[in-house]
DNA sequence: CCCGATCGTTACGGACCCGTACCATTAACG
DNA sequence: CGTTAATGGTACGGGTCCGTAACGATCGGG
């Protein structure tokens, strides 16, 4: 069953939501950022830099500053694979299940406020 | 009539779109950017500098310099306002109104595609 | 063993953005 | 007039990010 939404109601939905993020100081995060994030919470792991990069269409220096800023902001963590000690694997943190979980709230909520529009 | 869409399907759209953008070469505009974007293509004219700092909560310098990255892709164009010399007036522009469509249209397609998630 | 391939990271020069503070222009009003 | 208030833009020091290119560490096959 698709889920029907209207051009009208999207941009709507798509601009109060990112009005939301701002207001409540929510970590200023780039399209690429949130890209990666979502895809490490959503898709299943292991996740690594090469594997992101290819996902993403873009550079691996893009994907390793990226989790230097979420690293720092607490929503990923890095660690040394052990069985290929050329690999990272990227896990996930409590606080970005948590910041993933506000933000699926945020998308909820004001999409129903916004049905009939 | 509600809008109707579980957690799940929330997040699953805003990664997709969000990876549509990026793959897409989409400009790589942040949370702030997008939501002065939409926010001057969605409500009514006109819009000023101290307007959208006052709706967004943030500080007239950081709307000056989205305006000025967005006039340079395009998006967006400034004006004096006649009537009153001190005041600018943002302006809609024809590259930004089809940017604007193209999201809507991204995320209503992907919202059908993820209907039954 | 060693040599090539693979993985993630770092170096570099340049661009953008941040917040605070200040500035130039214009309007409003006594 | 002149003075005050309001608006948008700019200067500054500091941070982040970009793409390209190189690097060190590690694996795997001859």
């Amino acid at each position: 069953m698709p889920l029907e939404i209207r051009p009208s109601q999207a941009l709507r939905l798509w601009r109060q939501v990112h009005l939301d993020l701002v207001r409540d100081g929510e970590s200023d995060l780039s399209a690429r950022q949130t890209a990666i994030l979502l895809t490490i919470y959503l898709e299943l792991p292991p996740h690594t830099v090469r594997g992101l990069a290819a996902q993403l269409g873009v550079t691996k220096p893009v994907i390793t500053r990226a989790l230097d800023t979420m690293g720092k902001l607490g929503l990923v963590t890095r660690r040394r694979d052990e069985t290929d000690r050329r690999n990272v694997v990227i896990q996930r943190t409590v606080a970005g299940a948590l910041a993933v979980e506000r933000l699926a709230d945020r998308v909820v909520e004001r999409a129903r406020e916004f049905g009939a529009g």
